[in-house]
RNA sequence: GGAGAGGUGGCGGAGUGGCCGAACGCGCUGGUUUCGAAAACCAGUAGGCCUUCACGGGUCUCGAGGGUUCAAAUCCCUCCCUCUCCGCCA
């Protein structure tokens, strides 16, 4: 959320970046309507201070006096009332467009409709040049017996699945191994509910927009699975003061993340790449409201992320995301997407996002600095490693003639000490 | 799921219709004192909005929403949350 006072101060900037992200929204409607509120409030304010004082005359007035004071008195709260509830209606109209203003996004960002329009910025490692035909994850999964999609299609419908054996382990394995990074670069683990509360969502910008792509649970519980530990871990603190010696807060995460990929019939139907269920580990930092900070928490959480595929030798590049690919909330949004052989290109596998005071003011998350001033807080986030994405990258980039898959050295102690996966083919 | 208790400022805890944005204590900040510190003493210490160059002034908020009343933290209704006991249960 864009504070009010920026839009009606340079309107022409928030539609600046409206239509660089691609977005619309009513910037000429909150500006009429916070001229009508303010108008309003006055007026209320006004007639309140007189009512109270008035009030205050009934209660020290004598008993022959009192039934006229009352009786004008009566009379002022109509008006009173008939104010009250236009100023209701416009707080609550000026809420409703203000969730739809998307932030405005860095100067940085490349312009563009389409993820096509995202710029490359950085590359490491060479995609493997294969000296056999290499396997998919899937025909890989199959082979070993280590994915099974049918079975997990019968349990739970289309883009789901089984993960058995070695593959299983390797999972957990990717996931310790990003955790624990996480845990010896100060960042502070964090074990988090995954069924949050509408506002939550509302609260880190996924809503209202999002609602088709979130699972929500029935009337009797008024619940969404997340999509990401982002929510749930960016949100920890949300209505809060916290005190500006307590910041930057860095949080990892693990959690199941769950989405509907809605809108997305016939794309990437095949194998572990979208899936209605994953693992992730993430990682959060929520810091001072200041630009030069936020910036270089977005280099390093974005670093965080690049020395592990370097770890596990996993070849990626890094995209600038364009406007209209960039989502409502982000400042700016550095996409890692990492070498996946049966695709023949990268797939993404991370996303590192600047949010500046965004999510903060929907979260109501504030800080005191020292000279006792509140602000809103600023809040970043970056995946550490998405499971299945990270285990087609794993799998397929490690693979060996024989079928067999190479364990990156990092992963082999959660492994069993083991350096080879999967019985020749 | 059944029965009960309760939600007040950073924390503890008063307050049952007007003098209450809220006693008192703790904590925190500043000052006095001290070589320095502790103790003691004095003062300050919620957030939003409107208004003001500023000082300030006004208004809203005592879990949320609605109602009664000239007037609500205080009375009524609905909802949410927390705790205790019973039941069920990973």
């Amino acid at each position: 959320m864009l504070p009010l006072k920026l839009i009606v101060a340079e309107p022409d900037r928030v539609k600046a970046g409206a239509l660089k992200k691609h977005i619309e929204c009513d910037v000429d409607r909150i500006v009429a309507l916070d001229g009508e509120r303010k108008d309003v409030v006055t007026r209320l304010d006004g007639l309140r201070a007189e009512s109270k004082q008035a009030g205050k005359k009934i209660a020290q007035a004598s008993a022959e006096e009192r039934p006229a004071l009352v009786a004008a008195q009566a009379e002022q709260k109509q008006a009173l009332k008939a104010l009250e509830a236009r100023s209701k209606e416009i707080d609550e109209e000026i809420r409703e467009l203000l969730l739809l203003v998307p932030n405005i996004p860095a100067e940085e960002v490349p312009s563009g409709a389409t993820d096509e329009d995202n710029v490359e910025i950085k590359r490491w490692g060479e995609p493997r040049d294969f000296d056999f035909e290499p396997r998919s994850h899937i025909e890989l999964g199959n082979a070993h017996g280590w994915l099974d999609i049918e079975r997990g299609a019968r349990l739970s419908g289309s883009r789901n699945y089984v993960l058995r054996g070695d593959l299983a382990l390797l999972e957990h394995a990717v996931m310790r191994f990003a955790f624990d990074s996480m845990v010896a670069r100060g960042f502070t683990p964090l074990s988090v509910p995954t069924l949050v509360r509408r506002e939550t969502m509302v609260g880190t910008g996924y809503f209202p927009g999002g609602e088709d792509q979130a699972y929500r649970c029935d009337e009797r519980d008024d619940l969404c699975l997340v999509g990401t530990a982002e929510v749930p871990v960016t949100a920890l603190h949300q209505d809060e003061i916290l005190e500006g010696a307590d910041l930057p807060m860095k949080f990892v995460a693990q959690s199941t993340c769950y989405r509907r990929e809605a809108g997305t019939y016939g794309k990437d139907t095949k194998g572990l790449y979208r899936v209605h269920q994953f693992q992730k580990v993430e990682q959060v930092v929520i810091d001072v409201a200041d630009e030069d900070r936020s910036l270089a928490h977005h280099e390093a959480i974005l670093g965080n992320s690049e020395a592990l595929l370097q770890s596990l030798q996993l070849p990626y590049r890094v995209v600038n995301v364009c406007g209209g690919d960039l989502g409502q909330p982000q400042v700016q949004k550095f996409d890692i997407e990492t070498w996946m052989p049966s695709r023949e290109s990268f797939g993404e596998t991370h996303s590192a996002s600047r949010f500046h005071d965004f999510q903060a003011r929907r979260l109501s998350l504030r800080y005191r600095d020292e000279q006792g001033k509140v602000h809103h807080c600023h809040t970043l986030n970056n995946t550490v490693a998405a499971s299945t994405r990270m285990l087609i990258a794993l799998v397929e980039n490690h693979q060996n003639a024989d079928g067999t898959v190479s364990v990156p050295e990092p992963l082999r102690p959660t492994m069993g000490g083991r350096s080879v996966i999967g019985d020749p083919i």
